[in-house]
DNA sequence: TTCATTTTTTGATATATATCAAAAGTTCTT
DNA sequence: AAGAACTTTTGATATATATCAAAAAATGAA
């Protein structure tokens, strides 16, 4: 199982606390389209995904969609901030293809940090990934053209900019779906 | 002592464990200009700061210093990247006024996380708030113009805003010095 | 397979902000 | 206190990207 290596990546957990770590996770499948959270719910959920593609959006004030992040490898997604502060969600998430995924309840998750210490560590190190991670798109993005954040993207994440469509990976990288367009038929 | 008081805030810690924790913590005070860390370094010290005013800047291909970040509150700070995955830095972080803090090495601060698990669950929540700090700052900057930023900088740091320089703020901001010297004078 | 819907492309024009240059103001040093 | 060095302001011009509009292409449903 994937999701068992990948928390071992992170830091390792003696076997027997492993297990019991992974009987929390539950396998869910959602077919393209689905909602795995929506603006106003508070997110319940910490998924790992094993296979799929899903985003991130919220809709701006002109009624716009706005993407926030992309996710298609494997690891660990979830509405951030509802999930951590349990508070009503600003975005929404949305499976972009079918999709395989492992979910975990804020409550058991919780109660697994408690249980043990090397969870607990991995949580912090798993946290910091995710700072990172964010730095890492921020700098991307600001201080370079459109030309250069979609050069970036092809780079970093060529499927994903092969997979998502093009309005979507627009308003992630901050320009209008026009721009992007002229720029990918200049090559 | 503030530190205590702003440990305990983010997760309650036993008595004697805080008490061990905090032994660990060393006071410095440095004078306006002062270095913490340079590029090419790598960070060994997690800071608490108690009072001051520091930014952490690069300098781009063009030469010029782009800030990344300031802070000026109580909390903790470091060269985040090179400190956590012990790798030299990028950037340089710098005092912009007299300062008070208080510092921690590597060595001593994952000592502590190994030894009690409060103090694991605090990094862990540390890191997560730092990570919505990030989020937060990435959306105040993406998707607004740049009287926008302005005003949303004034309206959550008005410290910063009226302690750090005009450029430090435009670079941080994402803009030009002229651009924001002339949104000011619009007012 | 056809029609309707959605997505992408192309064109013309507008606009916010950058760039370059120089003057004015402020701060630091001795 | 005077001069040097740095920071901020002001002006003129350039440019990347947005906006608005419509055509073309792709996708999905019946």
């Amino acid at each position: 199982m994937k999701l068992a290596q990948y928390i071992n990546s992170i830091t390792p957990i003696p076997e027997e606390e492993l297990h019991t770590i992974l009987s929390y996770f539950k396998y869910e499948t959602h077919s393209k389209g689905h909602q795995l959270l929506d603006v106003g719910q508070v997110c319940n959920k910490l998924y790992f995904m094993e296979k799929g593609l899903v985003r991130s959006f919220y809709v701006n004030e002109k009624g716009k969609e706005i993407t926030i992040w992309f996710f298609n490898d494997e690891g660990f997604l979830t509405g951030f901030d509802s999930f951590f502060q349990q508070k009503p969600s600003l975005n929404t998430i949305e499976l972009l293809e079918d999709s395989v995924l492992y979910s975990i309840t804020y409550s058991e998750l919780n109660m697994l940090f408690d249980k043990y210490h090397a969870m607990e560590k991995f949580g912090r190190l798993l946290s910091l990934q995710l700072l990172s991670d964010v730095v890492e798109k921020f700098n991307e993005i600001q201080f370079h053209t459109a030309k250069e954040r979609y050069d970036l993207m092809l780079e970093k994440h060529p499927k994903i900019t092969s997979r998502a469509p093009l309005g979507h990976i627009a308003s992630y990288l901050g320009i209008t779906q026009e721009t992007l367009s002229r720029i990918r038929s200049q090559f």
